[in-house]
DNA sequence: CAGTGATAATCAGCTTAACTGATAATCAGC
DNA sequence: GCTGATTATCAGTTAAGCTGATTATCACTG
């Protein structure tokens, strides 16, 4: 979705909100791009990164998204050989999803792409305004 | 999407921006419903409010949406009887649309109720801390 | 004033990201 | 060993947006 004309748009909740995250992703996704992966792949790989080894559903949980949304990010993770399902010996219907070795490096990768990218993205905000916008959607984002 | 547990996730920009957007987009639609229309035909209804009467294709463009994106929302707009089409005179490939009178009341009310859940939805935060926020969205959402 | 190219609205169809509901395998408790 | 819950999966649906083609109209050029 391209951008508006400035006008009355500007003084909207909904659509700052949304544009500001679009502009986000978009640079998110460029710069993941050389590495094979986008912003939602990178993000179940953190999570599968936890030090305890997670099932499929435990992750989508983590992650608040959708346990058939889930079954299909490991299958393009699988696909890219980032990560593995294997059966959990104690509860076999669970499928323990871990990274790989090709998976970790990615994931280390990626992380440090993430950062730099968050730190351009903000760059034209003055440095306590930034400390103070990821304060405030902190609040807002997580049950505020 | 529901919600994820707190975790490494609260750190994440991307992440951030998209649930506190999901939260807001629910909130407002929850507070437009008695209304029968959603914040995004709520944000035509308002562009199609400017002064000058708009073709399709204008209204598009000041909102950042696609031309055939509004053609769908116009159909909706017009099917509500809030909004019609008219033959530009000057150019008669344009659309002209402008709200119908019941338009308008539904376009004055709704402009409250969202104010108010905008007011609601940023009430968490320190009243300084909203201010810097919204600043900071204008700054990235609009070409920052 | 006929012909050519651009523009406006529309339509059909595709894409992406999410969802719901159903199914098969497995587990836990009685 | 049954009965009921839980896991992963699959099929199909929804929603918002897109692209590309079509039709009508306009503007310009010769």
């Amino acid at each position: 979705m391209s951008d508006a004309d400035p006008g009355l748009l500007p003084a909207r909740l909904g659509y700052l909100l949304k544009h500001a995250h679009l502009r986000f992703a978009e640079a998110s996704a460029q710069a993941l791009a050389p590495l094979g992966i986008d912003g939602r792949e990178l993000a179940v790989l953190a999570v599968l990164a936890a030090d305890v080894p997670l099932s499929q559903q435990e992750a989508a949980k983590r992650l608040g998204i959708d346990r058939t949304t889930m079954v299909a990010m490991v299958d393009v993770l699988e696909a890219k050989g980032l990560a593995e399902r294997r059966r959990s010996p104690e509860d076999r219907r669970k499928n323990i999803v871990q990274l790989t070795a090709h998976g970790q490096e990615v994931l280390r990768k990626a992380e440090d792409v993430r950062v730099d990218a968050e730190r351009r993205f903000l760059a034209p905000l003055p440095s306590d305004e930034a400390e103070t916008l990821l304060r405030a959607l902190r609040t807002l984002a997580i049950s505020g």
